[in-house]
DNA sequence: TTAAAACCCTGTAGCCACTTCAAGGTCAAG
DNA sequence: CTTGACCTTGAAGTGGCTACAGGGTTTTAA
C-alpha cells in the first residue's frame, strides 16, 4: 500500500505520515524497488490509533507512551489512565477560560452603539480603558 | 522609561516587547545615548492595548487591524463589530469542541478496569478499536 | 575603587504539529 | 512522447512567543 493510499484510509496527508515516522510514532516500512514506501495492514492499525488520539487533542509525546505502552501487553497500564485523566484535566481548565472569553466577549459586543467612528467606539473605548489594574501581582499560573 | 519598567507595568516582558515591535505593533521608541530603548506613556497606553486584546486571544494580525482603526479617528468602526464578533465566534465554536472532547475523555476514562495490564486495558482497547476485527499486529515503533 | 549584580542590546534557535514549497524521480494513459 | 498523477528528500514557514549566546552599560555595595 502506497503512502497516498493510506492517507486516504486515515484521514490523514501523506506529509504528516512522514513526518510521524520522521517523529518516530510510526515505523518506517518497507520501500518497493522505485523507493516508494510500502505500508502493511498493521500500519494503517497504527495510524488510526494515532489518530483517534489526536482527535482527543494527545500530544505526540503522550502518544508515544501510549503506544510504547501498547506493545508491551503485560506491563500496567496505569500510566494510561492517567494519561486520560491529565488530559480531560487539561480540556475542563480551557473549557473554563473559553467560557470566561465569550462572556467577555460578548460585553465588548454590546457596547457597540453602531454606526460610529472609531473616536467614539464603545469596543475600542473598553479595549484601551485601565480599568484593570495592570501586571502589579502577578497570578500564579497552574 | 526603559524596556524593563515597562515590561513591569504591563504584564509583559521585555523580549515579547521587543518581538511586538519587530512585528510592527508597537512602535520603535527612541534610543537613550547608550542605545536603550526609552519609553513614553503613549507606548504604554499602546502596549496595554494589546494585552487585553491578547487576553481575549485575539491573533497580532487582528490587534494589528484594530490599531490601524483606532489612529484614524473619522474611520467607521464596523470593522471592529465585525473583529469582535469574529473572534466569539471562534471561541464559540472551540467551546462546542471542547465540551465533546470532555464527554469523549470522560467516558473514555470510565472504561479504565484497574489494576490492569495493557493487553486487557478497556482505554486502550477503546483507542485501537477498528473496523478489522482480526487479532492485532505489532509494529515496532522505530 | 572595583567587582558583582542587574540591567540593556542583537541575533538566532527552539517550541508544537503540522503545512508548504522546491526540485526532482517514477509510472500509467493517451 | 508527453502529460499528469503519483512518489522522493530536505528545507522553510506558521503563531506567539521563549530562551539562549555573547556581548555592552549602569547601579550598587564592600
Amino acid at each position: 500500500m502506497q503512502i497516498g493510499q493510506l492517507a486516504k484510509s486515515t484521514d490523514t496527508t501523506a506529509e504528516t505520515i512522514r513526518y510521524y515516522e520522521r517523529e518516530g510514532l510510526l515505523s518506517a516500512p518497507l520501500r518497493g524497488a522505485n523507493g516508494y514506501r510500502d505500508y502493511a495492514d498493521a500500519h494503517v492499525q497504527r495510524l488510526r490509533f494515532i489518530r483517534r488520539c489526536r482527535v482527543l487533542e494527545l500530544s505526540l509525546a503522550d502518544i508515544k507512551k501510549l503506544l510504547a505502552i501498547q506493545d508491551q501487553p503485560q506491563a500496567p497500564c496505569s500510566e494510561v489512565d492517567r494519561l486520560i485523566a491529565k488530559q480531560r484535566q487539561e480540556i475542563r481548565s480551557k473549557l473554563g477560560v473559553l467560557r470566561h472569553l465569550d462572556r467577555e466577549l460578548k460585553q465588548l459586543a454590546e457596547l457597540c452603539n453602531r454606526p460610529a467612528s472609531a473616536s467614539n467606539c464603545g469596543i475600542l473605548g473598553a479595549l484601551d480603558e485601565s480599568h484593570s489594574k495592570a501586571g502589579r501581582t502577578k497570578v500564579s499560573a497552574s
